[in-house]
DNA sequence: TGCCAGGCCCTCTTTAGGGCCTT
């Protein structure tokens, strides 16, 4: 498929509309199931990090401090990720926070986000659970480094969406899976991800 | 003062409720 990339942020809470800043992005570029590319960053966006939050990721307020404002780091992840397609795990989470993140240096999300945890709940619905720590788990993929960290969690994000692809590949027998597609069967209906295939099938042939 | 996310997905559903997932 077209090369994608995979981001994930750390940020101060689950809402950029209760005011919520990111604190860490890393983005990782796929091409041919293989990462090419890495962009990490802390980010400073002038707003204090809870505690709980400092116990959950292991950054703290003095980490930020020294790190370069969020603004600057907004603009050099979007420049290294370019109209890639997008992918990220609950892709409805940090979708909000690249949004939000942008809107502050006055730049627009050009590309579309495909999803890790909505493909997975298709995929492998026997998952005992859809948590990114128990997918990598579940698939035997490798373990990238501490969770809640950007880097580590963008890695295991991007070795989970590799599998998926292999999943779709094999078990429909798709041999060009693209990001559109992917866009697609994340909404199709559980019991309908072959009809969804068939059809965009046909889509892309002009039948 | 009191409140505080929101989209997905299942089910004892659809005139709704609650768990999952992200930090």
């Amino acid at each position: 498929m077209e090369i994608v990339a995979v981001i994930d942020f750390e940020t101060t809470g689950l809402s950029p509309a209760q005011g919520d800043r990111a604190t860490e992005i890393a983005a990782v570029l796929l091409e041919n199931g293989k990462v090419v590319d890495r962009y990490q960053s802390l980010m400073n966006a002038g707003v204090r990090i809870p505690s709980y939050i400092e116990t959950l990721t292991g950054i703290s307020d003095a980490m930020i401090r020294k790190a370069p404002k969020a603004a600057a780091v907004m603009q050099e992840v979007s420049d290294f990720v370019g109209d890639y397609p997008l992918v990220a795990h609950n892709a409805s989470f940090d979708s909000k926070f690249w949004d939000a993140e942008l809107a502050h240096i006055d730049r627009v999300r050009p590309q579309q986000f495909a999803c890790s945890l909505l493909l997975s709940r298709r995929l492998f619905p026997q998952a005992p659970s859809h948590r990114l720590g128990a997918l990598v788990e579940y698939a035997n993929l490798p373990v990238a480094g501490r969770a809640h960290r950007a880097l580590a969690d963008a890695e295991m994000a991007a070795s989970l969406f590799v599998k998926l692809i292999g999943e779709l590949g094999q078990r429909y027998e798709v041999h060009e899976v693209s990001h559109a597609l992917l866009c697609k069967i994340q909404r199709a209906p559980k019991h309908q991800l072959n009809q969804c295939i068939q059809r965009h099938r046909q889509e892309e042939s002009g039948h």
